[in-house]
DNA sequence: CAAGGGGTCACCCCCTTC
DNA sequence: GAAGGGGGTGACCCCTTG
């Protein structure tokens, strides 16, 4: 009878681990259930093949339990081929014998709804194996009742059974049928995906033992691990980190130790991973870095071994005698160095370093050639007790000179001081672009992925440029591979969010215009740059944000918990004469508001910014609105793309003296961004744009640089966008102060 | 009219804010309103007193809205001396007029039924003013739906009236009536408690700006802000952390960076405080420690001076010339240390603490002396780049001597290192009690707070003492004053508790039953010792902790959230017969068992700890518990009391050799601190009893020693014992390995 | 039983995107 | 509008421990 099986590669696997099911009361349409492949925008759904096997065919869906051998479910699958028995059927073949179920809901009964229904699917069942006359009402109900009580309703299965059409047409003829993997109900208290949203420290010592806090979603004390490891070639390497059921806070932090790494006998940081880990399940989350770095010697130990004699600094002793009496100086230019009292610390400076710290160029150069004569270029590579080496202090002091002889000589610019910093890193914390030049440019492949590498803190070159306001930098930052959209480690903010948050207006038009960040990149937490912004309280920012393609809808991660009926908004109820004391309660049941969500609107600081953020917002959320506000015509501060190119077309007639211009505009800190290029005058021009620059400002400008064919242009197009608004120019936020309070209490202090 | 009024002084506030309203479904006696005092074992109730009359009187109470005026409420007032009509009356007088409402309970009406029971209410209010007949029953419905719609169902206050008699003995002449404060439903989502629970770090830069993790019970991330203060007799001063709404994570963890000090010149660490404060209400947490740093310079600005001429080391040159060129030496011995290449590190070491690193006595006291007679004391407390004095190299390097010298000598014993600690920490950490004898003798009435002060860790010296198992060191801390029970700034441990958690059994011990140590002190989290010693895995920790009081059923901060219908348990259930579908049903909705609760017992890892802490638990909680056992004579390990005060006798008839007894027994690390005692051999069996030592070690011990009549002694005790269980000194734990995993996952790596 | 809790079912919303 | 998600919470049901 049976010619065929159901193919194995059919989409069982769902999402993690979640799939909402849904009441009666809660109405249809809340999605389907997605096949395990489905992502944002390509739905994938359950599906299930017939092989070895032409013609038509049929195949019918029903809910099983979890539990073995698979029982009739009491919830129903609902959805659009769904019959009023709880069952989907689909009809496939004659070629194609692919069965694919979209819009499958998963319908919740009630707890006291589960024994009606089961009798009911029971007697069906009897119905079909027995034929109608068979059929025994009380044991029927009696195991009705048993199989409720042991039912699980968070947990269903989803069984397939093919019918293959028989002589007559009938789809009589049934395969074994297959089940699926189980599904779980998202809602039900104990499922939730694992997540790692933020963690105050991703380094430590190799050694183990450092506390660390993490923040995580929802996660049960008992049934959960940290799990740190590396994958590589010969099987990896893992363990978990240290803490009791106590050092888990409410189900959404952790207080943990890190474990030792497998060998602490390590010279540079090693990067792992760590990731949470639910102990039944076996599922994790999405793993983050932590560096382990090499083990420094205990500042005791290094007291207690001082108590025995000195060790001798033989390596850098140079050429010859000196020894007692004399402070330095034997060979060469050494006696520079102040010989008054000097102590030795635990850990000193070497000559070399020395020399860097008093610039002395000529000695600097004399002493690597004789490292280099010598054959110890070793020295050239020693740390002071800041882990400094000279190439570390040569970017301090920014001698430019010095680091490209040290880089020539061989210097590792890969070694990283106490804050697991390498030069790169310090050169582009300083917005050092004369010594970041060099210093990329020797790179080479062997050291090219330091450019992208986090330091101690998490922090790549690229975003320690930012904190310096050095578009420079991070120009030369990302040519030199440096990825512009990567996260910094604590909390997964991009370099953009990170001039966001410093409030660094070019440095964010730059991150985006010319080095194209993600606008919408989210942090670990799921903020956009735009919902930084509004929290920030800035107009300008979050205009520019808008402007440049910001997502106003995105929502972060964190749900809003809490909502208020709030006087202020109780008067706006105009008393309704409500007739039936039915409808009267109704209306009742509901007088609060609830906050919309979770997106940049939510976070919002000052009036301004929030009518920015509202201007497309359907009306109904738009509670945080003032009353007049006109919210056409804020984006893209009444400048179009079609009147900018015009405006460049007519400019660039004659020899425009775009560059005063820019000064006429306030924007002079940004020439140099496009000032080498063919056509500054509409960089200039799309800056203003993207900054949300009022046009009157422009007018104004060009008017007094007798650019009357400009202003012209201009007056025109402002006359008739005046039928629609009038205060644009206010509403654009632009030329206002980057923050405005509201809520001065929360704010810095 | 009005004779009287009621007394100000009532239990108006309740504590803090929350009381659980109840459906009525919820059936009644779920706990009256406390009083404002109200505590654990002295309850009180919300009370008023009619002033300056003397008579009978009735006192009605009733609920009105938290608005201004007073309306009726929806809730009613249930319990012993309330109406249909939910409110609550009481007759006093004729002397005491004070009139207490125990029993009161708030019944939350539902939604659906505020309109029904405001109409019977208002029109009760109007019968009441206007007579019966002046009724207008649609404007009293009309005026139910409106406060229905505005009422807030999650805030009540109680409203008293006082009726005196009239001249006809009936209660008509009504008082003015008082209102209570607010009171808040418990169970609505936003009314909890405040609290931090934990933080990251407890101390920072006085400049402000360090990122702080906190963790702390539910918060809404818009109404709650982190209050830094600081209380002296000028007003004194407040700051709050920095942190945006996103920064609030899940409600229960909150990532902030510090404010700064309001003066960032200080030269010792400040302690101020924090709290968690709601803006809306104003209630806030209780609060915690936080310590300001002193303002390190920075070493890249530190380097950059470097570039300018170098200072000079004025203050110790000493006595005359020298100048440059000589390595040290003018006066005196200093010609000792080695002047082969030394070179400046930015905080170089003084002479005086090389002297002290290389423990060269007569130099520390000629220096010492130099020093003195040229009036530059101040250089004895001069700090090297780890921020050490020469008293803090002194006690690192157990120089008992050089300490004594240098604290004769005046130095300051308050300064701390890098690590915020004092002298006095270090020796405690050291274990070393040579010197910490000194500097207790030291401190005087202007230090004394030292051996109470934290370190930026949060630490306590007596914290520290802990760790190296120095129980002559927490002796010696005690007597000089340290709080024995005193908690760790970062978890609020207890010397016991983290003597716990490092599994020191001795420390344990002597902490306990010589210093006194509170068995039952709770950390921020709640746990008691025997939570942590539980979560070890540790019987012999909890044995002693159980002997010496450990209450077993304390209940951390922490809920079990979450239940699983476990499957192991599912085979409990005998097929029942049941007759009506209804009452199966009702038998069917739980089917789950849920865990009891947090305490220690929740936490245990070792059947052996769940034995020890089931023994006097309710039989149904014991569902940890194997089979078969016998939870009698688990406790004190079958010495009772009363064997032991009989044993001793015995022993002490001879010239006991209770030396060689401890020897036998391995207890000889515990007798030195009962040594010279008056009674030795007594202190040695109560320590063996409270660690739960078996009888028949000790019964070998005496028989090896030839001390027959103490065995025959045991042995009659143990027949008669025997009756009842045999296997006593396998249950008791003692003797095993202190640590016994069952799950090994979540161990120390 | 009283006196306190915790948890969760069922339902009610909200929001975006098409 | 429907489809496709999600958060919040009212009402109720439990569970402990004296």
């Amino acid at each position: 009878m049976q010619i065929s099986q159901f193919c194995k590669n059919v989409c069982f696997v769902f999402y993690q681990r979640g799939f909402r099911f849904r009441y009666e009361c809660e109405g249809p349409s809340h999605g389907g259930l997605p096949g395990a492949s489905s992502e944002k925008n390509r739905r994938t759904y359950p599906t299930v093949k017939i092989n070895n096997y032409v013609g038509h065919a049929r195949v019918e869906v029903q809910l099983v339990t979890h539990t073995d051998p698979p029982r009739v479910h009491a919830h129903s699958l609902v959805g659009r081929h769904c019959t009023e028995k709880g069952t989907c059927t689909l009809d496939v073949g004659p070629n194609d014998l692919t069965a694919s179920f979209s819009n499958l809901g998963i319908l919740h009964v009630t707890k006291k709804g589960v024994v009606e229904i089961l009798h009911k699917r029971l007697k069906d069942e009897k119905k079909r194996q027995k034929g109608p006359h068979n059929l025994e009402e009380s044991a029927c109900l009696k195991e009705a009742k048993e199989l409720g009580k042991v039912m699980d309703l968070n947990i269903v299965r989803l069984k397939f059974t093919a019918y293959l059409q028989d002589s007559n047409g009938g789809f009589t003829r049934a395969l074994k049928p297959v089940v699926s993997n189980p599904i779980y109900d998202s809602k039900s208290p104990n499922a939730s995906n694992l997540k790692i949203s933020r963690m105050d420290k991703t380094c430590g010592s190799v050694l183990g033992g450092d506390e660390i806090f993490l923040l995580c979603d929802k996660v049960q004390k008992d049934d959960i691990e940290i799990r740190f490891y590396e994958e590589d070639e010969e099987g990896g390497w893992e363990a978990f980190g240290d803490f009791s059921p106590t050092d888990v806070h409410k189900q959404y932090a952790i207080v943990f130790k890190t474990p030792p790494y497998h060998s602490t006998e390590i010279e540079r940081p090693v990067t792992v991973f760590l990731q949470l880990k639910r102990k039944k399940a076996g599922d994790s989350s999405d793993p983050k870095q932590f560096t382990y770095i090499p083990q420094v010697q205990d500042k005791e130990e290094v007291l207690r071994k001082k108590q025995k004699p000195l060790p001798h600094y033989e390596p850098w002793r140079g050429g010859g005698g000196g020894g007692r009496g004399g402070g330095a100086g034997d060979g060469g230019n050494l006696t520079y160095f102040d010989s008054g009292l000097m102590w030795r610390c635990s850990l000193p400076h070497s000559p070399l370093h020395l020399a860097i710290i008093h610039q002395q160029t000529g000695v600097i150069q004399q002493l690597i050639h004789t490292l280099l004569s010598s054959q110890q270029q070793n020295i050239l590579n020693t740390a002071n007790h800041l882990r400094q080496t000279p190439l570390h202090l040569a970017v301090i002091t920014r001698q430019v000179k010095v680091v490209e002889v040290l880089l020539r000589a061989g210097a590792d610019p890969s070694l990283v001081d106490k804050d697991g910093r390498s030069p790169l890193h310090l050169a582009a914390l300083a917005g050092d672009n004369a010594t970041l030049r060099p210093l990329l440019a020797h790179l080479g492949e062997r050291h090219a992925h330091l450019v992208n590498t986090p330091d101690y803190h998490g922090l790549h070159p690229l975003h320690l440029a930012v904190r310096r306001d050095g578009e420079r930098c991070l120009r030369l930052l990302v040519e030199g591979g440096a990825k512009i959209n990567a996260p910094e480690q604590k909390s997964g903010n991009t370099a953009l969010h990170l001039a966001v948050r410093e409030n660094l207006f070019k440095v964010a038009c730059t991150l985006i215009t010319e080095l194209k960040a993600d606008v919408n990149a989210c942090t670990f937490g799921g903020n956009t740059p735009l919902h930084l912004a509004a929290s920030l309280g800035s107009p300008t920012l979050c205009s520019m944000l808008i402007a440049a393609g910001a997502d106003k809808n995105i929502e972060n991660d964190e749900p809003l918990f809490f909502s208020y009926s709030s006087d202020e908004e109780k008067d706006e109820d105009e008393p309704e004469e409500v007739r039936e004391p039915e409808a009267a309660a109704s209306q009742t049941i509901n007088p609060r508001k609830r906050p919309a969500g979770h997106t940049p609107l939510d976070l919002a600081k000052c009036q301004k910014v929030r009518n920015l953020l509202n201007s497309r917002q359907s009306p109904k959320s738009s509670r945080h609105c003032s009353k007049r506000i006109k919210p056409s015509k804020v984006e893209g501060s009444g400048l179009d793309e079609e009147t900018l190119s015009r405006l460049v077309e007519v400019l660039s007639v004659g020899d425009v003296p775009w560059r005063k211009l820019a000064e006429k505009l306030g924007m002079m800190t940004l020439t140099h961004l496009y000032q080498d290029s063919p056509t500054p005058c509409h960089h200039l021009l799309q800056h203003y744009k993207l900054g949300g620059g009022p046009v009157e400002g422009l007018v104004e400008a060009l008017q007094s640089l007798g650019l009357s064919e400009g202003v012209r242009l201009l007056r025109n197009n402002e006359l008739r966008d005046d039928k629609h608004s009038t205060d644009a120019t206010v509403d654009s936020g632009f030329g206002s102060q980057p923050m405005e309070e509201e809520e001065p209490s929360v704010a810095n202090q």
